[in-house]
DNA sequence: CCAGTTAAACAACAGTGTGGATTAAGTGGC
DNA sequence: GCCACTTAATCCACACTGTTGTTTAACTGG
């Protein structure tokens, strides 16, 4: 029996392997094999939801809409593959109690890192999306091009795996300040670091690692850093302003896999110009706020904006800048939602800081990896 | 051989009979019942957007990655259903010519409304998504109240489906000024029309009728009335200012099945006060503009941040205000855009008036029912 | 006229989820 | 302590999906 996603079919396997041509385009077709994995793929996602709890055969079958028969099977397949176990036994309701399953957390792991322009963050994190082991080291992604950098997170990487098997190891997320090319694996003109465009970044991460490779815009890897509402965002406030995207319960990456421009969208016409060349961005009306609370409100108009199109229900914040006011940020923007959408209905809204902190893009980045089993 | 969709598979029939309960909740797993109706509505869908033309087998089994053999079969089975046609062959390149296939336009229709505030809109379309017949009558939404304009809308329909078998109807769509719960089939406050809040506009419909009906609000039902780019945005210039938004390929309605909002961004903080509360608003700025071309390029701000936001690479307008001044907003936005967004990377963003003209929006309505059978 | 080529169908098959019957493991009444 | 009852999970036969290998259909070109 397989890991889902290892046999062939049509359009699967999002993650390339470093020997692999880079881009197979999705087709619309589905096999057998294509069913199966999405199965797997579907079951694991709702044990995965359950969290440590556990969750049984019945429930998944309930929740899954398939019948107790194939869930069955399919959980015997997990467990067989060893990324299933039964660890519990729930109450019984006046016949045989049900069978807990959970995920178990070291049958596979995924690497994620980001790539800062003043640091580079690494990661390990296992089947449930725990980091179990994280290091951020000073670099200067301009200064130093991209040799000495990959170098340098090659070796880190080496040293997060050093006593992992490798056949555990889904492969590696990278994250990166945009734009890029999602679907070819290539950096585009990094604002400020010209050594860096035109960088087939993927393929230069799988080639020397020799694991699998993703790449992902950092903003969009944050929305990636852990389970939430199928219509949310990540807002990530770091030199600039950028947005991921989960919406009907996949990431949205648009048409050149850029989506998320978040900054740049004009607030005030008569407000600073931006470096981008307009005035009154977002971005240039945040920076210019002379205190948090104040640059909080600007972002918190821009967020209201985002909630109203995109109906969304979950906010999450993250990189420096919310770090570095964490009080601040969720409350006010909580505050300008309620002022500017007093309609109940888009009351359940929640803003909060994304769990994991600095390590959220890193995280996100592995969870893209992640995804390759969890559908 | 039935039909794709009519078996029983978990989560499938977006389509509501009048008879079935309203809502049922997808689930994430699949079995062969919904797999066949996947692959048939996958090879419905290349057929479709190859055109008139017409598409070989080979060609089908190349764009949807499963073998020639499984298109035999699955094409075999939609032209028993009377769904496709053989209609041609192509040239030989030195062996058997490629049998060409098309969608036979009468073999389905669907019927799509507009109920706007001063006019009800009906038409029939055909399984190309092409309309055979439409009529547009003046009515009054708020004052005639739903049962009176619920009956026109009846007889209007009965008019529609005088000589068409009722067995080849897939279904009403109604598309109706939001909020509303597209899910439960209901209608939110419509504003300045208060005998509508909480109607079950769907089942009315749907009873009325003894036909499946589905609901949308209608700058969402626009982005669906034609083909195009995975990546876009219907924009909808009526009374207010509406966007429906197509991304990933799927149509957008997020959490509350309310998505959209497109006429509420701040765009300016010391312009005209908006009738929803705030100052500055895109519509607000738009309505207040002294001429057709000041609108237009108050609107392309709007459309630039949406594109840059969200990656489109087309954008499609509709509604009245636009076909009164069908000259001046593609080519004003146009030109914005170009300004906004100078990096020739953003360039292929196409921006057009919808094809169906005055039709857009009810032709949207039905191209939801015609959603089942093309997924 | 015939070898070569390409399209499409035929036949046998592997593997998926399904349905009905069976086994496993509890509860609760007596 | 026993036993009827209930619920969970599996066993077994099966229907139906797409796949593989082979055959037939239909056209090109020498």
């Amino acid at each position: 029996m397989s890991t889902p996603g290892s046999s062939t079919s049509p359009g699967d396997s999002a993650v390339t392997p470093a020997s692999t041509p880079p881009v197979r385009p999705t087709v619309p077709g589905a096999n057998l094999s294509a069913l199966r994995d999405h199965n797997a793929a579907a079951v694991l996602t709702l044990v995965r939801v359950a969290g440590e709890g556990g969750i049984s055969r019945v429930e998944l079958a309930r929740q899954s809409g398939l019948t107790a028969q194939a869930i069955s099977k399919i959980v015997q397949r997990l467990v067989e593959d060893g990324l299933l176990a039964e660890t519990g036994r729930g109450a019984s309701t006046g016949g045989k109690p049900r069978t807990l399953l959970t995920l178990v957390p070291e049958a596979r792991w995924a690497v994620g890192a980001q790539l800062g322009r003043d640091a580079l963050t690494v990661l390990r994190a296992d089947l449930t999306g725990r980091v179990v082991a994280d290091r951020r080291v000073p670099i200067d992604l301009a200064g130093w091009g991209p040799a000495r950098v990959l170098d340098l997170l090659a070796e880190e990487v080496g040293r997060l795996l050093a006593d992992v098997p490798r056949e555990r190891v889904l492969g590696v997320g990278v994250a990166s300040p945009g734009p890029l090319d999602q679907l070819a694996g290539v950096l585009h003109q990094v604002t400020g670091a010209p050594s860096w465009d035109g960088l087939p970044l993927r393929d230069e991460v799988a080639g020397r690692l020799g694991l699998p490779a993703l790449i992902e815009k950092d903003s969009t890897a944050g929305v990636l850093s852990g389970l939430g509402s199928p219509n949310r965002a990540f807002v990530h406030l770091d030199r600039g302003l950028g947005a991921g995207l989960v919406l009907g319960g996949a990431v949205q990456r648009g048409a050149r896999t850029n989506a998320g421009e978040f900054g740049h969208q004009t607030l005030d016409p008569n407000g600073p110009r931006c470096r981008c060349g307009n005035t009154g961005c977002v971005e240039a009306l945040w920076a210019a706020a002379p205190t948090p609370q104040a640059a909080a409100a600007v972002l918190g108009e821009a967020v209201a904006n985002l909630v109203r199109l995109l109906d969304l229900d979950e906010v999450v914040l993250g990189g420096r800048e919310v770090l570095a006011a964490p009080d601040v940020y969720p409350a006010e923007i909580l505050r300008v939602l309620a002022a500017r959408l007093p309609d109940p209905a888009w009351q359940p809204v929640t803003v909060s800081l994304a769990p994991s902190g600095p390590n959220a893009v890193a995280l996100g980045a592995a969870g893209l990896v992640l995804s390759r089993l969890f559908g």
